[in-house]
DNA sequence: TCTAATTCGCTTTTT
DNA sequence: GCGAATTAGA
C-alpha cells in the first residue's frame, strides 16, 4: 500500500473508493493521471482480476502511457487490462461480434477522407449542387446524427430534422445519409462514428452480447469524460448497468471537443444518472506557479456554465505572465524564438522545456521560420499524419482490398494506380453495374466480361486476378513478406522508385518506413498471429504520435492547443491571441461556442509550469493576403495585476513599406501599455470602420494602357507591371528561352518568381 | 485515357 | 498560398 503515500487526502479518497459510481473532477495539473494509475493498481491489489477492468482513454498515447505507469506499480498483470480509446476498444469488440450485425469480421475502417469520397460520389450520382451540399457539411451532419444515435431511418422520420433540412434547401440529406450508410455496408466498411454507433446497436439489440460484456467489464473507468459524446455515454452506461462500478474522470473546464459531438452535459448531469454518486474534487495544482493558476482562474471565471471548484497552487508565486505585441506574424515568431533562445542560455534550460501553442495549424509556419533562422531545433506535432500520406494510403489500400475486396474506396484508389488504363469512365461503370445488379464492386471486377465491354473488361480482369493472387500470398506468408510482395507486384514500389524528384524520393522512403514497421511487427514476440491482416486491424486508428520515432529528442515542441491537452512544459508560449483567430471566427455566434474557445485558452495556459508568455500580432497573412488584427478579447478578461506587457517591438522600417505610422497608431502603443492593460482594444473612431479590413486584399487595378509587352528583351533592373501583382522591379533572370524564370520584387506583395512564358508583364521602362 | 493547367476552397480543433 | 479537384487539350 506504499503507493498511497504521497497522495493528498482527496486523491487518496478517490483511489480507495473502488465500488459504485464515482466522479473525479480533476482540475488542471492536479495529479489526475496518478490517481487513475493508483486506483487501477489498488483495484488489482484488492483482488480484482485485471481482465475485468476496462479503461477508456481519449488518445492511444494516453492509454500507452497509463499502461506503462500501471505496469510499474503492479507488474505484468497490467498487460491483461482492457485499455484504449473508445474507437480502438470497440473496434476490437466489433471484430469479434461483427457477424451479428451482418458485417465481415475483417471489416474496413473508413477514415474521414474515405467517408468524404463516398459522399462526393453519392452527390455526383444524385446530381446535387456541391456548393449547397458541401461534402464537409454533409459529412458533419451525418456524423453528428450518428453521434446522437440517429439512424438514417430515424433521420428521415424525424419531423424536426426534416424541417431543418428543408428550410435550408437541403431536403435530400436523409436520402444521402441512407445511400451513404448502404454504401458503407456494401463495402464492408465502418466509419469512425460507426465504431460507436454499431457498438450501441449491438449492445441494444443483442441482450446476450450485452450481458457477456457487462460481466466481463465489472469495473469501468473513463478518462477525459468531459469529451465524450452521447454515443460514448450510452455505451458506458449500458456496460455499467449491472455492477455500476463506474468511475469517470474529467474536468468540465477542459472540455474542448464539443465541435465533434462531445457533450459537456455528460459530466454536468452525471449525478442525475447515479443518485448515490460519490464525487471527489482534486483542486490542488502541482504543476504551475501561483500566478499561472490565478491567471487561468481569472480566464475561466468568465464562463457561465461550469462546476464549482477552486483550483489553487502552493508552488512559488512565479513570474508575471508576459504579454508581447508584434506587428506581424513573422515578427511574432521572431520574438518568441528570441525569447526561447535567451531563456535557454541564461537559465540553462533544455530545448524540450519549451512549447509553442497555437489555435490553428497554419500558424506553425511563421514560428518554424523564426526558429530555423536561429538554429533552434523544433518538432511539429500534429499536421498530416504518416498514415495520411498519399503513398502510404495507396499501399494500405492494396492491403485493405486484399483482405476486404468489397472495400470500394480502396478499389477506387488503386485500380488505376499505378496506371493500367482503367479510367474514370470504367470505374463509374463498375460502380453503376454493382448498383444495378445488386452485387459488390468486387463481383464486377472478378466477372468483368459479364458486366463490362471488351477492352476495359480485359484490364479490369487482370487487376482482379492480381488482387486474388495477393489474397493467396497474404494467407500463406508472414506480414512483412506479404506486404513486400504486394508492394512489388502491384507496381507501386517500381512507380515510386522511378520518380527521382525530391518528393518522389521522400515517398519511396516513406514506403520503406511502412514496410520496416511491418517487419518490426512481424518480429514481435508478444503477438501470436502475425499476419498482415492483424497488422491492418489497428492501422486506421493510428495517429501521428503513434509513429513518433524519437519522442525524447531535445526539441522545442510546436502544436495546436488541442494536441497539447494532457501535456506540460516548463515554459509555454501561447501565440496568436487575436480576434477571429483565438477566439476563432466560427465561435463568435453563440455563447456555448465562445465558452469552448475560452476553455481552450484555459487549457493552453495551464500547460505551463514556470513561465507563460502570451503574444499577438497586429497583422498577419491569411489565405495569402495580409490582414490587420485586433487583440483577443481574452486578453481583456485576464486580471491585469498578473500581467507584464512587452510592447517594445517596433515595426521594422524596411521590411514592408506598407507599415506606415497610420497603421501603428491603430493599436495601443508603448506609453499606455506599460501602465497596465486597461484595454487591449484599438481605439475605434466612429466614422472609420477598421474591423479586420484586408489592407492588401484588394487586387491590383491594372493601368488603363495595360497590355503585355514582349518580354524577350527583359533585363535585370527593369520596372514592370503585372496584371494582378502590380508594379515591381526585376531583380534576377535565369534559365534560357522559353523557360526563363524572372525574380521580381513587387511593391505590394514582395518577391515572386515567374516564368516569362506565362506571366503577362508590361514593361514600364 | 492521360497529362498539364487552371480553378477552387480552405483555416478550428481529431478519433 | 497551398493542395486537391476539375477541366482542357493531346
Amino acid at each position: 500500500m506504499d503507493y498511497l503515500e504521497g497522495l493528498n487526502p482527496q486523491q487518496r479518497a478517490a483511489v480507495l473508493q473502488t465500488k459504485g459510481p464515482v466522479m473525479i473532477i480533476a482540475g488542471a495539473g492536479s495529479g489526475k493521471t496518478r490517481v487513475i494509475t493508483y486506483r487501477v493498481a489498488h483495484l488489482i491489489r484488492s483482488g480484482v482480476d485485471a481482465f475485468n477492468i476496462l479503461i477508456l482513454t481519449f488518445t492511444n498515447k494516453a492509454a500507452r502511457e497509463m499502461r506503462e505507469r500501471i505496469t510499474k506499480v503492479v507488474g505484468d498483470e497490467a498487460k491483461n487490462l482492457w485499455m484504449g480509446t473508445f474507437h480502438s476498444v470497440f473496434a476490437k469488440l466489433l471484430r469479434v461480434e461483427a457477424d451479428k450485425l451482418g458485417y465481415p469480421n475483417n471489416f474496413t475502417i473508413y477514415d474521414t477522407d474515405d467517408s468524404k469520397s463516398v459522399i462526393r460520389a453519392i452527390l455526383k450520382e444524385m446530381n446535387l449542387d456541391d456548393k449547397l451540399y458541401n461534402a464537409n457539411f454533409v459529412y458533419n451532419r451525418i456524423s453528428s446524427a450518428k453521434n446522437n444515435l440517429i439512424s438514417w431511418q430515424e433521420y428521415q422520420q424525424n419531423e424536426q430534422i426534416q424541417a431543418d433540412d428543408f428550410s435550408t434547401g437541403r431536403g435530400q440529406m436523409g436520402k444521402i445519409y441512407e445511400t451513404y450508410a448502404q454504401r458503407c455496408y456494401r463495402a464492408g466498411a465502418m466509419d469512425f462514428d460507426d465504431l460507436l454507433f454499431k457498438t450501441n446497436e449491438l449492445l441494444k439489440n443483442h441482450a446476450e452480447v450485452l450481458y457477456k460484456y457487462q460481466n466481463k467489464f465489472k469495473y469501468l473507468m473513463v478518462d477525459e469524460y468531459q469529451d465524450t459524446n452521447f454515443s460514448q455515454y450510452l455505451i458506458v452506461k449500458r456496460l455499467a448497468a449491472i455492477n455500476e462500478n463506474i468511475c469517470v474522470v474529467g474536468d468540465d473546464a477542459q472540455s474542448i471537443y464539443a465541435f465533434r459531438g462531445a457533450n459537456i452535459q455528460n459530466i454536468l448531469n452525471f449525478e442525475k444518472d447515479y443518485p448515490d454518486l460519490k464525487v471527489f474534487k482534486l483542486e490542488q495544482n502541482y504543476r504551475s506557479t501561483q500566478n499561472i493558476v490565478k491567471v487561468a482562474n481569472s480566464i475561466i471565471a468568465n464562463n457561465k456554465e461550469q462546476l464549482k471548484k477552486n483550483v489553487f497552487s502552493e508552488n512559488e508565486t512565479g513570474d508575471k505572465i508576459k504579454v508581447m505585441r508584434a506587428f506581424s506574424d513573422n515578427e511574432e515568431g521572431k520574438m518568441v524564438a528570441e525569447g526561447i533562445l535567451q531563456d535557454r542560455t541564461t537559465k540553462g534550460m533544455k530545448w524540450n522545456d519549451f512549447a509553442i501553442l497555437y489555435r490553428t495549424n497554419a500558424q506553425s509556419r511563421s514560428m518554424e521560420e523564426a526558429l530555423r533562422k536561429l538554429n533552434i531545433p523544433y518538432k511539429i506535432y500534429g499536421g498530416l499524419s504518416f498514415y495520411q500520406r498519399k503513398e502510404i494510403k495507396d499501399l494500405i489500400a492494396y492491403f485493405r482490398l486484399t483482405f476486404n475486396p468489397a472495400d470500394e474506396e480502396a478499389l477506387k484508389r488503386v485500380i488505376n494506380y499505378p496506371k493500367r488504363g482503367i479510367g474514370d469512365t470504367t470505374i463509374d461503370k463498375i460502380i453503376l453495374s454493382a448498383d444495378q445488379h445488386g452485387v459488390t464492386t468486387w463481383d464486377v471486377v472478378t466477372n468483368p466480361s459479364k458486366y463490362l465491354d471488351g477492352r476495359s473488361a480485359t484490364s479490369v480482369g487482370t487487376f482482379g486476378t492480381m488482387i486474388q493472387s495477393f489474397q493467396v500470398i497474404a494467407k500463406n506468408l508472414p506480414a512483412y513478406d506479404a506486404a513486400m510482395h504486394i508492394a512489388q507486384h502491384s507496381g507501386l514500389l517500381k512507380d515510386l522508385y522511378e520518380d527521382k524528384s525530391v518528393e518522389g524520393l521522400n515517398r519511396y522512403e516513406n514506403i520503406q518506413e511502412l514496410l520496416n514497421g511491418i517487419k518490426e511487427f512481424s518480429e514481435r514476440e508478444d503477438i501470436e498471429e502475425k499476419g498482415l491482416d492483424v497488422f491492418m486491424q489497428d492501422v486506421a486508428l493510428l495517429t501521428n504520435d503513434d509513429n513518433d520515432k524519437n519522442p525524447n529528442a531535445e526539441t522545442v515542441s510546436l502544436m495546436t492547443i488541442h494536441a497539447s491537452k494532457g501535456l506540460e512544459f516548463k515554459q509555454v508560449n501561447v501565440v496568436g491571441l487575436e480576434e477571429n483567430l483565438f477566439p476563432s471566427q466560427m465561435s463568435l455566434n453563440s455563447r456555448t461556442d465562445l465558452e469552448e474557445e475560452r476553455r481552450l485558452f484555459y487549457v493552453a495556459v495551464t500547460r505551463a509550469e514556470s513561465k507563460l508568455t502570451i503574444s499577438y500580432a497586429t497583422s498577419r497573412f491569411k489565405f495569402g493576403t495580409l490582414i490587420s488584427c485586433e487583440p483577443s478579447r481574452f486578453l481583456d478578461e485576464i486580471d491585469p495585476q498578473y500581467l507584464e506587457l512587452d510592447f517594445t517591438a517596433r515595426p521594422a522600417a524596411s521590411a514592408n513599406p506598407f507599415f506606415n505610422d497610420e497603421r501603428t497608431a491603430w493599436t495601443r502603443n508603448t506609453n499606455s501599455g506599460t501602465k497596465g492593460p486597461d484595454s487591449f482594444s484599438k481605439p475605434k473612431p466612429a466614422s472609420q470602420p477598421v474591423k479586420t479590413t484586408s489592407i492588401l486584399a484588394k487586387a491590383h487595378v491594372p493601368s488603363a494602357n495595360f497590355a503585355p509587352s514582349d518580354t524577350s528583351k527583359l533585363q535585370t533592373g527593369m520596372e514592370v507591371e503585372h496584371e494582378r501583382f502590380g508594379y515591381g522591379k526585376v531583380i534576377n533572370l535565369e534559365g534560357s528561352a522559353p523557360d526563363i524564370k524572372a525574380t521580381i520584387f513587387f511593391k505590394e506583395i514582395g518577391q515572386k518568381q515567374l516564368l516569362l512564358k506565362f506571366a503577362k508583364l508590361r514593361i514600364v521602362q
